[in-house]
DNA sequence: CGTCTGATTGAGGCTACTCAAACGCGGTGG
DNA sequence: CCACCGCGTTTGAGTAGCCTCAATCAGACG
């Protein structure tokens, strides 16, 4: 273990924070949440991260990489819920409900921070910067879903879609995984069609009807956006004002 | 205002307090609290609560009556979110993140805490326990709307009927709101309608094909579950463990 | 008794679903 | 080097669940 911390991502250097996406530190709290890590973990792509109802005893930042959250019905209906970029934390309901009723599974290889989650009762005693960092975070990720919700409730499949490219284009351009209009696409139409509601099927027609007419383009795992204002106007999309956002 | 403050509900009494589904408070937390909550506000049926963009100094906790929060598409189509009930926070997003992406209108006649946002702050730096509860009750949230997400996403009409009215009595219950599988149901089928994404016309088919195959009865504004198997079987529903909640 | 809101029912149509087959491509092994 | 996977994508054909439009009904209220 000695020898991986060696290899670990010091938080002092966290390559996320020269991003300037992050709210500023104070020192006493980053040295605080080096304390907190208690190492790093890689995961490979399409294997587990948290599974749902199995209580580890940890929770994760995701460094490096993207993972799903998703759950499913009995018969195997599966719902993904959000994905996740790096920035974004793992595993907070378990440390506060005691409880995942998801699970969250890796997209590409990923890093990952991992912090003890017994340790989260000290964040809030000691760290209330970094404990109003973690509502933060949860908040932010409740309105996502909220978003999420009234697309698959209310838009049809092209304007879902439509939706959800952008979605996923904005967030990734904000961690640095965007150039130009375009991102790599780690996931596969199923996983976009189980994010939309959608069968695979009509996903994939609704795909090539909107590439037909060019409002965005996807060829080996990149994905281009051809006509944000056009999917925007399809999917009623407004762009977040970006806010800094806290990191733990 | 002093005049109304006669009136207030005591924390050190609070009505919802007496029912056993909080967790305790220690002295000093409900001595804060008290200060902290500035007032009692009374909305009526219909009225909204928060309104979306717009930045009140307030958040709320709801103490008596029903509540739903939703968005709207630009064309108006309406995504109701989540129902509240007592206990529930009001405008956690707005205190957090600043700003408000729902709207909260008040389904019944209401009785609102009424807090200082910006005293929110303070909640974290003094009173840890309160700011985990904060925290608490967005991931609770959170996991509510995920489930919303996977009906939607994933359940027919009739699965979706099934769940939301299971997760409405359960819910209530855990109030006090529900007695003998029965509740008061103080919305209209459009609500439910835009709750689960169906056209309320197709939402009035399923309601009484379900009432017809005795699941369930709706007669004068109350609701109640006649066949609670039948009903879990066809949403796969399993009922929450139910966890003390803390209180704010 | 007229009006309003919400619930209900009918008829017809379209979106998205199901079933099924074929295609493209990278990987593997003979 | 080529045949043979296996996974993900693509396309076709027929169907059904849910939608739209529209009218009627029931109850509350002034």
């Amino acid at each position: 273990m000695t020898d991986s911390m060696n290899f670990q991502t010091k938080c002092h250097a966290c390559p996320l924070r020269q991003k300037n996406v992050f709210r500023p530190f104070e020192d006493k709290e980053l040295d605080f949440v080096t304390k907190f890590k208690t190492g790093e973990l890689q995961v490979e792509a399409g294997s587990t991260i948290i599974l749902e109802d199995n209580k580890t005893p940890h929770i994760y930042t995701l460094l490096k990489g993207w993972a799903f959250r998703h759950t499913s019905l009995a018969d195997g209906r599966r719902q993904v819920l959000n994905f996740a970029l790096p920035g974004d934390l793992l595993g907070l309901q378990l440390a506060v409900l005691n409880e995942m009723q998801h699970t969250v599974t890796a997209l590409t290889d990923t890093t990952l921070c991992v912090f003890q989650k017994d340790k989260v009762w000290s964040v809030f005693k000691d760290y209330p910067g970094l404990a109003f960092s973690m509502t933060w975070m949860a908040s932010r990720e409740e309105q996502l879903i909220d978003g999420h919700l009234l697309s698959v409730g209310h838009r049809n499949a092209q304007e879902r879609l439509a939706y959800l490219l952008l979605h996923l284009h904005d967030r990734a351009e904000i961690v640095g995984y965007a150039q130009n209009q375009s991102f790599d696409a780690p996931f596969t139409q199923a996983h976009l069609s189980d994010a939309l509601g959608i069968t695979p099927v009509h996903t994939n027609r609704t795909i090539r009807t909107l590439q037909s007419e060019n409002y965005f383009s996807w060829k080996q795992n990149r994905i281009r956006i051809l006509d944000r204002e056009g999917l925007e106007d399809l999917a009623a999309y407004e762009r977040d004002v970006k806010t800094l956002r806290p990191l733990i």
